[in-house]
DNA sequence: AATACATGTTTCATTGAGTGAAACAAGGAG
DNA sequence: CTCCTTGTTTCACTCAATGAAACATGTATT
């Protein structure tokens, strides 16, 4: 129930407080942000009060907070900089196309997923969440397995991953879908996020989904991402 | 140059130093940083790896900073959570129909007007800015002006502003269009932001204008807002 | 090459801003 | 009316934030 980490700084603390925030828990008032943060509740008031000063939180008529206008100026700042979402759009929307599935590209962010582009192909399911949407990384998936494979401490179940370059999950979320998510990385060599393709699990066997890890994989390669890691052979 | 006010908080700096970011400084580096918010190069720095690590920032290669995607999380999050921007949406496209011009509705956030929601009619004018967008109060237009009005303490000149219920602006940002803006206001009276009609200068004489803002009245009352406040006549 | 300059990073003694327990206030529920 | 929950204010103590200075690195200028 309560998180286990009361962390110090008091900026640390206030990103803390906005950081709770999510697509499942939309509004959260006093008592809930000090339980989840572990924060006491003076202090998580007084955080409270410059988050809402300067809008990226906002009081609700009914004493809760949530996320103010100030995200969605920054946002579209972000938008307009992040030259990772404008490189990964056109070989997202590729992909797409060639293997005619959904095709996403997700980032950890804490301790949720983040989608930061998607291409539907000529699907229009609602099921998905939208672009900027997350979710809990608890609630798995193949993109998220796959983060928490390259970006938490090895363990034996992370490193089969990492080795296999891939991660298949067939109606972990959703049981009527299957994905294939493999990492995306920069051209340094440094871990970007996942790349995930999603479709109807009746549609695509394990044999399928691999052979559209190697279409992605080219699309990738030539907009100028790495796909694998060099395991130093020299 | 510089801003005259080094503010007191650790959390306080931080969001200022989130704040200096706009669709005009889109990347800024450690020493602009420092410059514009009055801090410490070292103070400034510490703030900045804070948020860097939440994801609020990202460094780039060239050791300028710019927003990151944690803000697009959390205006996803924003954009399902306000109410206010799903109840305006639906009056603001209606307007823009039945007047055949753009209309935006923007609210004063800090020294910048951001853009909440937006509908262009059958224009495809890139010169405006996307929803999200904001610009400095001090570069003027109506809207500014009305948000000046109605937020900064009480001189003659915008005692007049309110009085009249709305202003007019021709060529005042861009010498091509004019646009009428006049406030807006929540059922309990309280002061939500500027609605804004912009179109072409030569097509928009002030007698238009003016019948556009009937229309643009008659529409957000029937929304449940209120567009004049009561001068109190019991 | 050598020098000067601009920008970013680390260190450390000082102190004042942040902390949280407790008391207080304001509702709502029973 | 009383009990319980949630939000707000107060205040003495102390730890985390501060900023000057030294250091590192990189980029122009001569």
């Amino acid at each position: 129930m309560t998180d286990t980490k009361p962390p110090s700084g008091v900026l640390d603390r206030g990103l803390l407080l906005l950081s709770l925030f999510s697509m499942g828990r939309k509004r959260l008032q006093l008592r809930e942000l000090a339980e989840l943060s572990g924060l006491d509740k003076a202090t998580a008031l007084r955080l409270l009060k410059v988050l809402v000063q300067w809008g990226f939180l906002e009081k609700n008529g009914d004493g809760a907070y949530s996320p103010g206008p100030a995200n969605l100026r920054l946002s579209s700042i972000f938008k307009a900089t992040s030259n990772l979402m404008s490189r990964i759009e056109p070989p997202i929307a590729r992909i797409s196309a060639r293997v005619e599935q959904t095709t996403s590209f997700f980032i950890r962010s804490g301790n949720e997923r983040t989608c930061l582009a998607r291409d539907h192909a000529y699907q229009d399911f609602r099921y998905f969440i939208d672009v900027g949407g997350s979710v809990s990384l608890d609630e798995g998936g193949a993109a998220a397995q796959l983060l928490f494979a390259y970006t938490e401490p090895e363990t034996p179940t992370y490193a089969a991953t990492k080795a296999r370059g891939y991660y298949i999950s067939r109606g972990e979320r959703n049981k009527h879908f299957a994905s294939i998510a493999f990492p995306l990385f920069e051209s340094d060599g440094s871990f970007l996020g996942a790349i995930a393709i999603t479709g109807m699990a009746v549609d695509l066997d394990n044999e399928t989904l691999i052979s559209f890890r190697d279409v992605a994989h080219a699309e990738m390669a030539m907009a100028g991402f790495e796909v694998m890691l060099d395991t130093g052979d020299r």
